[in-house]
DNA sequence: TCTGGCCTCAATGTATACAGAAGCGGATAG
DNA sequence: CTATCCGCTTCTGTATACATTGAGGCCAGA
């Protein structure tokens, strides 16, 4: 069996990118470690992850909660999005191996016929996914570790950020448009283009994401309620994985 | 007095940033609970705050080693400075705060004097520390805890390999002139081109670092003696807040 | 002599016990 | 009635004891 900090870990992140740990909510010791059957000492080190993750910070000296979130937040967070992004999707272009992005424009082109078909599919997962692989895609195109991580803390912060807004067909349709302008420029080799592309696609990505945005004063706030019992949004959504999607 | 935990990451962070833990260097528990004067505990914690930061990772499943380095991971860190440090200065340009910088510019342009005297300050610490307070500033400038939180994480990189170079006094003439430039441009609150300059400056600062790499096979391996007797330049450096300068 | 398997040992991973400190509530005085 | 102070409770931080797993060495057989 894996190791139980691990487990904890996992089963910690996941529950706070999904919403059941809202933003606020105190993460103590030993209500945690009862809860997942371990002891304090594994809960620790996956509370130490977190907050090394930016999902849980200390407060005021003593005690631990879900780090806030708030429309600021979501700015300052596709500002660095973009840079790196843009640089990675640079780099791709420059690596020059063309295969899986033949492949993804490809599939691309198919989006228009994907989301057609709302209802056998309604929370739009294959879309979801095939961002996902193009993702996948562009960290292996660029090889190289860095970059790769701090793309991943990132999209880590998009995957809870995203049960904040709404998800919109129409927009999803351009975003697939934007994502195949930035496949073609990769495999023209075109670096300037693709970075281009990729700015142009998170400048409309943040104001669709900021005009849809779900902000109760629960969210804003430092102080909430201790109790876990509210998720805003239950129903099934996309992997962790298709974070940086719409 | 501080928690015991953080004391114990803070020395081990310095002494792999300096050198006095090579890279390679098995990190095992009690050894440095024994030699930390602390019990495992809260070495395990700052254990798994080196692994997070990059600075250690394990080696084949069990026990940690200090991160093995490369000339291959000072081209890939540096992909990734570029564009945190590039949209960095962009965003200082756009935020229009002049008064930091307009104190910068001036003691930049007495950078040439202040490295005629090299007897006075043979490790040109004035500089260096001229360059961290420019770090600092853009830092302060952008607003963005996000892309402050990553440029930190490079900047932490950034200052291990530094030991892997020379100094070069004309190289940082040069590089005060380019750091001049990135100021010039913010003051004028022209992001394009200061994120152009930084990316020059950068490019350079690359060239530079390559060229006078001192790459013994002690660095690249990965299995190292694990006695902690060997730092390459025992010579009084710059600080660790340094990081960025040349 | 070389190879393979077993066994021992050591280091990590987990649980628990102990110490200290911060917050909370009650009681008392103004 | 309110504010402040004191004591208690509960939480975090640290140390230590226990479990478990992987590595290395030794012995036996080919």
């Amino acid at each position: 069996m894996a190791r139980a900090s691990d487990t904890a870990y996992a089963a910690l992140r996941s529950e706070i990118i999904s919403w059941e740990l809202s933003p606020g909510t105190v993460l103590a010791e030993v209500e945690l470690s009862g809860r997942l059957g371990i002891s304090r000492t594994p809960v620790r080190e996956a509370l130490a992850r977190l907050v090394a993750d930016g999902l849980a910070e200390p407060l005021g000296g003593r005690g631990l909660v879900v780090s806030p979130i708030s429309a600021e937040n979501v700015g300052e967070l596709f500002e660095l999005r973009q840079a790196l992004e843009a640089q990675a999707a640079s780099l791709a272009a420059v690596r020059r191996d063309p295969a899986p992005f033949l492949a993804l424009q490809n599939e691309l082109r198919e989006v228009p016929a994907l989301l057609a078909d709302a209802d056998a599919d309604p929370a739009h997962h294959s879309y979801y996914e095939l961002v996902a692989r193009f993702d996948d895609a562009v960290d292996e195109a660029v090889q190289n570790p860095f970059l790769v991580q701090a793309l991943s803390a990132v999209r880590t912060h998009l995957a809870r950020i995203r049960r904040l807004s709404r998800d919109n067909p129409a927009r999803l349709l351009e975003a697939a448009r934007e994502h195949l302008v930035i496949v073609d420029a990769i495999l023209d080799g075109d670096a300037g283009l693709a970075a281009d592309a990729t700015r142009v696609h998170l400048y409309r990505s943040l104001q669709s994401t900021l005009g849809s945005l779900i902000l109760t004063t629960e969210n804003l706030t430092t102080e909430n309620r201790p109790d876990p019992e509210n998720r805003p949004d239950p129903e099934n959504r996309p992997q962790e994985k298709d974070a940086s999607a719409q």
